[in-house]
DNA sequence: CTTGATTCCGAAAGCGCTTTCGGAATAGCG
DNA sequence: CGCTATTCCGAAAGCGCTTTCGGAATCAAG
């Protein structure tokens, strides 16, 4: 299989094996000539180094895990691949290998975690989604393993972490209904031991009350994050006694759903009761009506979580690499003004 | 970073390293007595086997590779985080590693396979949507790397591969339509380099013909695989003289397209102009209207896939492994009734 | 020419694990 | 009780690469 070695070509050029390799490697004690010729003949009989031996040797891994969310769900999952796609961009420029992994339950992460940071198999972690609390976080700091963090627990000080602002979005969706007239606006949420979660309904709760309207908890539903669970919240939120015009969701997938439940209470999305989603997932442009979201910056960040993944494995400090974008309100369709305060005028 | 090694235990132990290395692998000359005094010790400094010596030694890399495709698009990717998914699960059973690698370019992935093939940092590889001459196929082939494609190529004789028949399929597809009374049927397709297009389109065709239809060429428009291409391909398609009274597309992504287009022009998807898209999709449940489509059966492709892998790697023929799956029609809202030929009558 | 500084390369020691081989200790057998 | 067959473990040789160290050869300077 593994054909041409170092020592093949140390004997065919008549060197020792660690002139090639130094050589091969841009030592400065190795002849200009002697380097064109070991160059030349690794080139043609397509030598690569063998990564396996030359990690042991090293000591460093050359590589990275992405630590798969646990309970995925399809239509959420473009955001995997496009941190994915990121992510590679970023570790190609080394010549990295992007591992991804995945657990099922908490305990398997735990072990997955422990797993990787003894057997050395990679030099860093990235994880998604992380909970309030996330023992993922501490075990990786229990075993010195560099990580990043896509979004954030709810002691963040001290590990690096890429997220967005959801409270801000919130309160920036809960202005732009006020603004379209809307008073009684609901909101679907999602699992609060997600700390995006958190964020979002706590962003939502702060955005009513800055607005002076009267905040209702029974306008406040948490579901899981599907389309079928943002439906049923939708739906019951619409039966109450006086139903929302308005819902925010916390995921454009949960939203998805409510747009659904509203059609199906013989309503029109974005006419009678409007609806907001959160991610900015492609999709959406292609609902019925196109969905109305706060976009996150999904474009670049897997490049970005990926160059601070290898700044910290360099050595810099993981608290230098603490980075909170901010999320945009994108337009479609299924916001509009308050049916309400019109025929109530 | 890697603390506890074998030598460590080894001297803790008072036994030779490769006395702990064959008690912990289970190798028959070692008494249960040490090696159960073995076990425990390393299971109290929890232990794991550093993989980069492991894998030098016994010579196998552990780990697989996926090959990313190239210019995926943002609508189409949950089939990709599905695939990961599957494939992740089959290798876990031997707590193998998966890669992902990518590559922008023909020419890319060309040495990217050369790289992971010289470089021995894989066993095994899989790749998706091949050309109808796919040269990574060669290449692999060449290098004697084990490898499944997911989809065929045109000479697929020689090599192991998972594939959904799509030109039956398509067949389905139009037999269903003409069912519905349409005749005039039009046919977004992809780009038919790759080789499921062209099987789509062959079936589009056949379909057409074994329906006693005639076969107008003008009804036929390869687009990219994007839904922006999709609607443009419909656009011209429904602004054409005779334009069709349904539009099957070569995949879900161009689908929604198609679904747009019918719209701008004022008309009703699933009464004026039904669609039929390709793939499941999840988010079909969710356009406007929701998008009949032919399934593919993703959900254990990536196990099955994985599985075929792992057997090929350890030494089955290539030839054993070849899985051709069926689609199947899932009727959504997408699909109805001829108009034209109701108002013939 | 001698001497000290450079330049360039060979030799060798690992990296942490696996695996083969041989031999000491024990067991089984007549 | 002697002899062969087992059982169990230590020793050692790698896997293919990197990297340090020292020394031969070349150079510049006196």
């Amino acid at each position: 299989m593994q054909k041409v070695s170092l020592k093949f070509l140390a004997q065919e050029l008549g060197l020792a094996e660690g002139t090639v390799s130094r050589a091969l490697n841009g030592y400065s004690d190795i002849s200009e000539a002697t380097r064109e010729r070991v160059r030349a003949l690794a080139e043609k009989h397509n030598y690569k180094a063998n990564q396996t031996a030359r990690r042991l040797a090293t000591g460093v891994a050359e590589a990275v895990a992405y630590l798969m969310p646990a309970n995925t769900n399809a239509l959420s999952e473009p955001f995997v691949s496009q941190l994915l796609e990121g992510l590679g961009q970023s570790l190609a420029k080394r010549n990295w290998d992007l591992l991804v992994v995945q657990a099922s339950s908490t305990e398997e992460e735990a072990e997955t975690i422990a797993k990787l940071s003894t057997s050395g198999r990679v030099s860093g972690v990235v994880i998604s989604r992380p909970y309030k609390q996330d023992s993922r976080i501490e075990l990786l700091q229990k075993y010195k393993m560099p990580f990043i963090v896509h979004g954030r627990s709810v002691n963040h000080a001290d590990y690096a972490w890429y997220d967005v602002d959801s409270k801000t979005a919130l309160i920036e969706a809960v202005d732009h209904l006020v603004m379209l007239g809307h008073s009684r606006i609901g909101f679907v949420g999602a699992p609060t031991y997600y700390h995006f979660a958190q964020m979002r309904l706590d962003g939502y709760r702060e955005g009513i009350l800055s607005n002076g309207l009267i905040l209702d908890e029974g306008l406040i539903e948490i579901a899981e994050l599907s389309d079928d669970a943002g439906e049923r919240a939708a739906k019951t939120m619409l039966r109450a006694d006086k139903p929302p015009s308005a819902i925010i969701c916390a995921t454009d997938t949960q939203a998805i759903g409510a747009l659904a439940a509203i059609r199906s209470q013989g309503l029109v999305p974005g006419k009678d009761v409007s609806v907001i989603g959160y991610d900015g997932l492609a999709f959406g442009k292609h609902t019925n009506p196109p969905l109305t979201t706060m976009a996150q910056p999904l474009a670049h960040s897997g490049r970005q979580i990926g160059d601070m993944l290898l700044a910290i494995i360099d050595g810099e400090k993981p608290t230098e690499f603490q980075e909170l974008r901010s999320a945009k309100l994108v337009r479609r369709m299924s916001d509009g003004p308050c049916r309400d305060s019109i025929e109530s005028q």
